[in-house]
DNA sequence: AGGGTGACGATCA
DNA sequence: ATGATCGCCACCC
C-alpha cells in the first residue's frame, strides 16, 4: 500500500537520503524498488529529494536531477562525483531486520 | 477486472 | 564503467 511506501519516505530526517530498495524494504516490499518510485510519482508533499537510486545515484534525469541535487545539497547532503556519499547520509533509521541496540533493561516480563 | 508500466536492482560479459 | 536482461509488484487505465 502506498501509504506505507510514503510513510518510509517522510520518515527520512533532514539531511539524510535513502534509496528506492532501502524505502521499499523498510516499507516491507522489499524487491519493490521501482514501486516505490511510483509511489513518488503520485505522492505529494513528500521529501522526493531523498530518495536516490542504489549506490546514492540519482536516477532522475534532466532538470529533475539537478533540482534534485540542489535540494540535497542544500540540506547539506554530500556528493562523490556523480553519487551522494551514502555512508555519510544513507538512512538506516528503522531496522528491518538487525535488532538493535536497545539498552533498555527491558524488565517488563509477560 | 486484467494487463502494461516504471524516478529500480543485482548480475553477467 | 557500460548495457542488456529478468524479476519485482502494486498502481493506473
Amino acid at each position: 500500500m502506498r501509504l506505507n511506501i510514503e510513510r518510509a519516505i517522510r520518515s527520512i530526517p533532514r539531511g539524510k537520503v535513502s534509496t528506492y530498495g532501502g524505502i521499499a524494504k523498510l516499507a516491507g516490499y522489499a524487491g519493490a524498488a521501482r514501486l516505490v518510485a511510483r509511489v513518488l510519482r503520485r505522492g505529494y508533499g513528500l521529501p522526493w529529494q531523498r530518495v536516490l537510486g542504489a549506490g546514492g545515484e540519482i536516477k532522475l534525469t534532466g532538470d529533475s536531477a539537478i533540482e534534485q541535487r540542489l535540494r540535497l545539497e542544500a540540506e547539506g547532503v554530500r556528493f562523490r562525483g556523480r553519487k551522494v556519499d551514502m555512508k555519510l547520509h544513507e538512512f538506516r533509521g528503522e531496522r528491518p531486520k538487525t535488532r538493535s541496540p536497545r539498552r533498555n533493561p527491558s524488565k517488563k516480563r509477560g
